[in-house]
DNA sequence: GTCCCTGCAAACTATTTGCACCGGG
DNA sequence: CCCGGTGCAAATAGTTTGCAGGGAC
């Protein structure tokens, strides 16, 4: 079998140090702020929106603007540390990048939740394909949406949304 | 071997004719401004943006208004003729939907052209991953980045952007 | 004739930018 | 200290909406 559900959970420390590095090579400077932002967007580690990322950023300093997130997203996706990323509905989500290996996207279309897979068939079909248009593959995309267990009426049946509360009780 | 280029090309009058028949169970109506707009959208049949409509729209009638495209595109996706779409970058972009079968996505990130396939592999193996979760399969997106051979270098190689050139000619 | 449709402009939403002041190196 | 960073507010881009007049059925 081929799937795994999820790769390994890069530390934050790691991916601060990445971030610092990139910064000084730039010769841009650590601030409270990019700190901040930055700690927040690695422990969400999944799928967050500008929106929400502001918010848990404000609960620390309340003074945090809109332009400030734009800017820390904008400098974590050029060090590659973050991906912007558009799914179906209108919010644009960012998510961590570069720090595990890659994973595509299962969405539930009524409770919106995100699971992320793997599937090595998958993949190696479409280097495949690519090969066969003459294509060297640098990326892809791959977004399937469906319905839960929950939503397809299963009594009694898994839902994604829930568990993710459960977890953040 | 599971692969086909392109499914045929759907002809504009049938797919005007299913517009109008959505329109008409609606008890909406067809209009001089609505057809335009279809007929422009079919006959580009590929991946085109509101604003390329517009333009397309405009040649033949100046008054058209970007509201009445938008409203027309919402229409034309309602009854599954057209579909949105978001690349990497940041241009909306829709494209013809529910005349052919499914495809997937082949862009060039130096020519940025965009190549349709199908993989019938890929797909079974997408079914059984949403299985595998409890889901129900809907939709899915799949969009595959890659260099084209011109663009890997290879001289005298094939570059989708001049057989593109060459049939508009 | 009745509503729906259209074009325009104003409204909205998401994101970016200009600028005076602040603070990291 | 210097120059880049921040916060605010204003600007911009993309899309939607309200409304008065026009057109399909």
């Amino acid at each position: 079998m081929h799937d795994r559900r999820q790769s390994a959970v890069p530390d934050i420390e790691s991916l601060m140090g990445q971030f610092h590095a990139y910064l000084s090579k730039k010769q841009l400077k650590s601030t409270r702020q990019r700190d901040l932002i930055a700690q927040k967007f690695f422990a969400a580690h999944g799928h967050i929106s500008i929106e929400e990322l502001l918010t848990l950023s404000r609960a620390e300093n309340p003074r945090i603007g809109y332009a400030t997130v734009y800017r820390t997203l904008k400098l974590l996706a050029e060090c590659g540390l973050a991906a912007q990323r558009r799914f179906g509905d209108g919010q644009t989500m960012y998510e961590t990048a570069g720090d595990t290996e890659h994973h595509d996207h299962l969405i539930c279309i009524e409770c919106q939740h995100v699971l992320e897979f793997q599937n090595d068939d998958i993949e190696h079909e479409q280097e495949r394909v690519a090969r066969s248009f003459g294509f060297s593959l640098v990326r892809h995309r791959l977004e399937l949406y469906g319905l839960c267990p929950r939503a397809r009426g299963i009594k009694g049946g898994w839902c994604p949304n829930e568990e993710q509360r459960k977890l953040s009780d």
